[in-house]
RNA sequence: GGCCCGGUAGUUCAGUUGGUUAGAAUGCCAGCCUGUCACGCUGGAGGUCGAGGGUUCGAGCCCCUUCCGGGUCGCCA
């Protein structure tokens, strides 16, 4: 059945057609969409990568054999036809399809390949299940809004390419097979089949390779990097993915912040024709959390935290109280305008149900209706005087209704800045059409990690301490802030930065809070210490996630939206059935034996 | 590893308190039809109710186990 295409050239592409054409005679290959049979005259819907276009098979001025040939197509044949543009008569004009006002009369068809009746319907708004979709990805591959994600992702590659050619960075490759690291995250280890019992291990960024390449005199690197981590998925991370990773040298801050910010700048003109004032703005980690709740926080909208610890210190509420009076405790509250009416007791019953599972104990409510009446979880506990205390604390108006939490300072506010992301898409207070960038800067240089009962490097342990902080170094830790930088687009972190640690000895001190001794920590990052004896000028980088940003700029809401061959939630890919066992012969050359 | 949601024709779904031969739409196949555009009309085929076990006279429905998909907490320097 299938045929070659012997000498057919393609002329145009089916959606490129218009009415300027109009009596040219074009040579159109492509799929079939839809075909709707008359009796006397066939309507074929042509589909490639363009969009559709009408092709008509006429009986009555086409030789029998040709006609044949559209009688027998079916979705998804794959066709190729000749014939001649034409208007539509006014009647005739279909106001859906961007070539509605044409059609080609068909003189020549061939069947280039006939298709099985697909599994899934291959048009946009078909709402076949996702795993039936991964399964026959490249059926829902021909679908347009995948086709313009993958087109607009590649506009999107290029237009960071070029604008970092022109910046004059230099565009290098780094290894995939890479080696383990014990800091980070879990790492894809790859047999060695020449050294017994050893392992490569991919890359879960090209962190050290980088850095190795400033002290190379690579001075403005960047690489469109894949990466792996082997940690569990989510709707915004894959265990494969891909950054556009930067670093410079001789630089501070606010010079990767540039460079990055203007990619930024550019993608957006380019790609949305939006335009992104610079600088961005700039929040502190600190001021993040305590507003917002989030190192990344969603400035799209307000109802920021406050806290209400001073208030409730005595306030008669054992909850409150307890929380108050504790050292790192705090009571912290948001107000949701004009909920108080619309908030069901069955909705408020399922914000508790949620905030639960950031591990807060509860939540307390308290509103004021429209008619001046208090609906409260906790007011018969507070005298009149405190709770008036409170509502002019919170400016709480008629109809609205506040929302507490009492903690531990990272738990509250972490919980709450996430029913404020809840509250926030339920009464519908985040504008859509909105693109908030900004940058989150002074994140902890470490973070205690109860599991190893050891301080872990907040971001990786090849971050600098602030000058200003070096002091604090072994006697704070908690304290010392780092020289690093977030992006944050509505609510999405982007990627992360900071400037690097260029000095061997402080490199060492920082192994050293991390729990290594000196000996581990040359074990593990000899090449990189060594290195750093010969010459390291002061560096720092970048690394941003190029699906996240695509999901962005589409609006997806998966990963999987804006990957051609996503994974699935377990890391398995439904279509080519993969990860699988594979021959024993294989394992054998790699002298693995499985239990 | 934990929690929540889901799995019934190719596809999307319905299926009442456990009760006759498991339905609809769409798709598919055949026939008719010369201006359709979600074409129409007539007829037809299509089911391991994810899998295994249990309770019952009787299970798509109840119970147990398990597999698969989604979301999420932990995890993700």
């Amino acid at each position: 059945m299938a045929e070659f295409l012997n000498g057919w050239k393609r002329s145009c592409m089916c959606a490129e057609i218009t009415e300027d054409s109009i009596g040219k005679r074009v040579t159109l290959m492509g799929w079939v969409q839809r075909t709707r049979n008359m009796g006397g005259i066939i309507f074929v819907w042509l589909r490639d990568r363009s969009g559709i276009v009408q092709v008509v098979f006429n009986s009555e001025s086409l030789d029998e054999t040709i006609y044949q040939v559209g009688a027998e197509v079916r979705s998804e044949y794959v066709v190729a036809l000749r014939g001649t543009v034409q208007k539509r008569d006014d009647g005739a004009v279909n106001e859906n399809l961007k070539t509605g006002t044409i059609e080609v009369l068909v003189d020549e068809a061939r069947i280039l390949n006939a298709a099985e009746t697909p599994p899934i319907y291959i048009e946009d708004n078909a709402k076949d299940n996702e795993a039936v979709r991964l399964k026959y990805r490249y059926l829902d591959l021909r679908k347009p809004s995948l086709q313009s994600t993958l087109m607009m992702r590649s506009k999107t590659i290029n237009t960071i390419r070029n604008y970092m050619d022109s910046l004059g960075f230099v565009e290098v490759e780094t290894p995939i097979l890479s080696k383990s690291t014990p800091e980070g995250a879990r790492d894809f280890l790859v047999p060695s089949r020449l050294h017994r019992g050893a392992f490569y291990a991919l890359p879960q960024s090209p962190q050290i390779y980088k850095q190795l390449l400033m002290v190379g005199g690579i001075d403005k690197y960047y690489q469109v990097a894949r990466c792996f981590r082997d940690e569990d998925s989510r709707a915004d991370r894959q265990p494969e993915f891909t950054q556009l990773d930067v670093e410079m040298s001789f630089v501070e801050p606010e010079d990767v912040q540039a460079v990055i910010e203007g990619s930024f700048q550019k993608v957006f003109e380019v790609i949305k024709g939006i335009d992104v004032p610079l600088p961005l703005r700039r929040m502190t980690w600190k001021e993040a959390l305590a507003n917002y709740g989030s190192d990344k926080p969603d400035t799209r909208f307000g109802m920021l935290i406050q806290d209400v610890t001073e208030t409730v210190k005595n306030c008669g509420f054992s909850v409150f109280e307890q929380s108050a009076k504790q050292e790192d405790g705090i009571v912290c509250a948001i107000v949701a305008q004009n909920a108080a009416e619309d908030m069901s007791r069955r909705n408020i019953d399922s914000l508790v149900e949620f905030v639960k599972t950031y591990h807060v104990k509860g939540l307390a409510w308290h509103g004021i209706q429209p008619d001046g009446s208090v609906r409260s979880s906790f007011a018969k506990f507070l005298s009149e005087e405190k709770i008036e205390q409170l509502n002019k604390q919170l400016n709480l108006q008629q109809g609205d209704m506040a929302f507490f939490i009492a903690d531990k300072k990272i738990t509250a506010l972490t919980a709450m800045g996430q029913l404020r992301l809840k509250l926030g898409r339920q009464l519908n207070l985040i504008d859509q059409d909105r693109y908030d960038l900004l940058w989150i800067t002074e994140f902890p240089l470490l973070e205690w990690n109860e599991d190893n009962q050891r301080y872990v490097a907040a971001h990786h342990p090849f971050t600098s301490p602030m000058n200003e902080d070096f002091d604090l170094m072994e006697k704070h830790p908690e304290k010392v802030r780092a020289k690093s930088y977030d992006l944050v687009i509505n609510g999405i972190e982007m990627g992360s930065g900071s400037i690097r640690i260029h000095a061997s000895d402080l490199q060492e001190r920082m192994f050293q809070l991390l729990g290594f001794t000196h000996e581990q920590a040359w074990e593990r990052f000899g090449f990189l210490l060594e290195a750093f004896k010969y010459g390291t000028p002061p560096h720092g980088g970048f690394a941003y996630g190029i699906d996240r940003l695509m999901m962005v700029l589409t609006g997806a809401e998966s990963l999987r939206d804006v990957l051609a061959f996503p994974k699935v939630q377990n890391a398995s890919d439904l279509m080519m059935n993969t990860p699988s066992s594979v021959d024993p012969a294989q394992l054998k050359q790699l002298n693995i034996s499985l239990t």
